[in-house]
DNA sequence: GAAAGTCAAGAGCACTGCTCTCTACCACGA
DNA sequence: TCGTGGTAGAGAGCAGTGCTCTTGACTTTC
């Protein structure tokens, strides 16, 4: 939930909280959750545009100003809840994922990707935050990386089993030199895998993503009627790109 | 590029136009263009929030409240700009398709793909703003179908005869009806063609646009070291899919 | 030439992020 | 036990935003 790391990002120097919880920093941490709050139902009712900091304190009980000894800066606000938003939807998708039996590969795809589409669809402005226009000023904080990773990890483990139980053929997909160089950062990430099966699953996560986007930007708008229809079929067609052809 | 339409959204009752041109109207007609090329640029230079009429209307050289009469809101100015990068980028991915021979489909499918990457790359904030997030209580004008229905056509172009050749397998996906069903509104705007390639065709549009949503935003840090190259690798992949794999 | 319509200008409202100073207060060390 | 130093919130203030309304000048039209 990222409360922490908010907190660290203020309080800055560690070498005060060796003495572990002082009544003082206790209430800090309690103001700090209760502006995050805020933040974050803010974020959900109007949006990014509604994360101001003059209105979080008005709710909060706190004169604006006093918002700058937790937040520094708005952008600080915002990036903790990006952070938040990471971690929420790599809870979504890991309990998604998580439900079929574990030999069952196809559904625990579909699980993973219904998901992922649900929770954007339940917290759109989360979603815009991650997958949207990236803030002017902003890049993403070291925060962010294990959420991310939770969630590819998740995707990568339905293609390992399947490569150990010879479900999936590793081969499926050809890999020049020079394409497999462009992925070394990943490959890097999962040594074990080979690098088409990764190849192919990254493309299969930036389909997915960029469907959920459009469905929730609007483009999908005088081109597709049930867009759950639709995303239903592509979530089949990359099952089958993947892990092959259903039996 | 959509100044015309800028122009009708304010004038608003056409019945004053009849008489052509005046001196006033030429002198509008004038000063909206300038007000649209300051703000073109301001959103090239700050991106969206660089978009304030108060700093445009100091740039032109007239008071705020002045603009007022030009762009009845700050959304209205920011609708006409999104048209213009609908319009700009469709000349992009119309003239990127057009210099490869006709026969070859792959090479206008790269053709497309590289002009529209391209594009966005040059840019990022126009494209931001027709594929990133949306403007909060912004939603797409009528102005915008137009563009958007001619880089589809691009598209479905290529589809279109590689079908009429016999290059392309029309069969090459299998469509539920359910799925047909819901890609009611693209059948009906391209009621020429399958369905199956239809479907086809939209995914692999989503999924180029996804490619560039990713590598634009962000998110192909830590994963992709070249990301020029995967994209050939994934336009590629998509060329294969959709036209059959290269002789 | 007068009436009608159009326009820029300015003041003002309600916001925003952010900085600065001032004064309480609380926890800690001597 | 009493100072003292660091932390807290409060308030004023700066520069900027979108937007509205009134006022006076101008142009077009009859």
């Amino acid at each position: 939930m990222a409360r922490s790391q908010a907190h660290d990002a203020v309080g800055g120097d560690e070498g005060h909280e060796r003495k572990a919880d002082g009544v003082r920093s206790r209430v800090r941490t309690e103001l700090t959750n209760e502006i995050l709050t805020v933040a974050k139902h803010h974020l959900a009712t109007q949006g990014p545009t509604g994360v101001a900091l003059r209105a979080i304190a008005r709710d909060v009980g706190m004169v604006s100003s006093a918002i700058y000894r937790y937040f520094p800066s708005r952008d600080d606000l915002l990036t903790a809840l990006i952070v938040d938003a990471y971690e929420d939807l790599a809870d979504a998708i890991e309990s998604g994922e998580r439900k079929p039996r574990r030999s069952d590969l196809r559904a625990r795809w579909f699980g993973a990707g219904r998901a992922l589409r649900q929770w954007a669809i339940d917290h759109p402005h989360e979603f815009s935050l991650i997958y949207g226009t990236p803030i002017p000023g902003y890049q993403a904080p070291e925060a962010t990386i294990a959420p991310v990773l939770r969630a590819s990890d998740v995707m990568v483990g339905i293609l390992r089993d399947g490569l150990s139980t010879g479900a999936i053929d590793a081969k499926c997909v050809t890999l020049t030199a020079a394409s497999s160089r462009a992925l070394a950062p990943m490959r890097g990430t999962y040594p074990d895998m080979p690098a088409e099966l990764l190849a192919r699953g990254f493309s299969a996560w930036i389909n997915l993503i960029g469907l959920v986007s459009f469905e929730l930007f609007g483009h999908m708008n005088n081109v597709v009627e049930n867009t759950g229809v639709f995303f239903e079929h592509e979530l089949s067609r990359l099952a089958g790109d993947m892990l092959g052809q259903p039996s």
